[in-house]
DNA sequence: GTCTATAATAGGATAGAC
DNA sequence: GTCTATCCTATTATAGAC
C-alpha cells in the first residue's frame, strides 16, 4: 500500500504556492484537488471552512515562517549587520530569488477578501517592525528606523512585482543588497 | 427621457476602477453590470470579446494615459527636474495619493491571464524608459539610468502595496519625494 | 481519510425582441 | 443600444459509502 503522502501540512504548502501565484479568486477547489491529488471532499475534511479557511491557514503558515526566519533573527544574537544578512538570505530563499510572488500582495486584491485584510496588515506591520529593530540597533531614532524599515518592505514588494514582470532576477537581488545599506546607514 | 449617460468610454473608466481593485478573476460580469447600470448583453455589445476584451481595453486605456501623462512629459520641454516633478504629480493623481492600486500589479495574478502578461510587461518597460530618460538627461550613464529607473518603478509599486495595506498615504508621498532625488542624483 | 455522486449556485456568454 | 430570457459550464459545498 502507498505511503501516506497526504497530510494537512503537505496540502498547506501546496496551497501557499497556488494562492501566491493566482490570488484568492484565481484558485478553484477543483484546481487544488488536481494539484494536491486529493478529492474535493478530502479538502473539506482538512479545511471544513472551505476556501476561506484555506486562505487563512495559508496566511497563518506564512506568518509563522516569517516569525521564525525573519522576526526571530532580528531579535537574535550577533551584530545588526549579520542578523540583517541572515534575514535577507532567508527572504531571498522564500521568494526564490524574486521568481515567486508575495502572498500578502496577492491577498490584497478583491473586496470579497476583506476578511483577509486584517491579517495581511498585521503581517506587513511585523515585517516593518523586524527591519526597524535592526535599524534602531545601529543607532537610528525611532522615526528614522520606522521610515527606513517601511522603505525596505516597500522596495522588496516592488522589486518582486517588477522582477517578475520583466523576468529579471537581478532586480530583486540588487534590491536586497540596497536594503542592507539602507537599514544599516 | 433620461440623457444618454452610457457610453463605452464611461464604462471603460469604471472597468479600470473595478479591475485595479479586484483583479481579473475578482470581477464578475454581473458586478460590472451592477456598477455600470448596463445589462450584461449591453456590455457584450461594447465588448464582444467579453471579459477578456474588457481587460485588454482597460490596459490599453491605462497605457494611453501613461503615454500622455508620463512618457510624453519625460520627452518634453523643460529641465529634467521640472519634467520629473510633473511626472510625479501626475502619477500621484492617478493613484489618488496612494489609495488606489496599480492595474499592472492586479493583472499579474493568475495563470488564466497569461495573455495579459505581455502588455503588462510592455507597460512596465515604458515606465522604466520614461524615468531612465530623465536620469540620462542629468548625466547618468545608460546602465546607471536604467537601474535608477527600475528602482523608481519598483519603489512606486511597493509603496502602493504597503501604503494601501497600512492605510497610510504618507508612505506613498514620501516615496515619490525620494524618487526625485534618486533619479536626479 | 478518501472516495463517488450530487446538489445548489454563480459565472460567462448569447438569442432575439424592442 | 438596451432589454428579458436563457444556456451552458464551472464552482463551492455536502451527503453518504467505504
Amino acid at each position: 500500500m502507498p505511503a501516506p503522502i497526504s497530510s494537512r501540512k503537505r496540502v498547506l504548502d501546496q496551497l501557499v504556492g497556488l494562492f501566491r501565484r493566482d490570488g484568492y479568486d484565481g484558485v478553484s477547489i477543483s484546481r487544488i484537488s488536481d494539484v494536491t491529488g486529493l478529492g474535493r471532499p478530502s479538502l473539506y475534511y482538512y479545511f471544513p471552512g472551505g476556501k476561506d479557511e484555506m486562505a487563512h491557514a495559508v496566511l497563518d503558515a506564512a506568518s509563522k515562517w516569517f516569525d521564525e526566519n525573519v522576526a526571530a533573527v532580528a531579535r537574535g544574537d550577533g551584530t545588526p549587520a549579520s542578523r540583517l544578512k541572515t534575514m535577507l538570505v532567508n527572504i531571498d530563499r522564500f521568494y526564490s530569488g524574486g521568481r515567486e510572488a508575495c502572498l500578502l500582495n496577492a491577498f490584497m486584491l478583491g473586496e470579497t477578501n476583506a476578511a483577509l485584510s486584517k491579517p495581511v496588515r498585521a503581517a506587513f506591520e511585523a515585517w516593518v517592525d523586524a527591519f526597524a529593530l535592526i535599524s534602531r540597533d545601529t543607532g537610528a531614532t525611532k522615526t528614522q528606523a520606522r521610515r527606513r524599515a517601511e522603505g525596505a518592505v516597500a522596495r522588496i514588494q516592488g522589486a518582486l512585482v517588477l522582477a517578475r514582470s520583466l523576468n529579471d532576477d537581478a532586480i530583486f537581488a540588487r534590491t536586497l543588497r540596497d536594503i542592507e545599506t539602507l537599514i544599516l546607514e
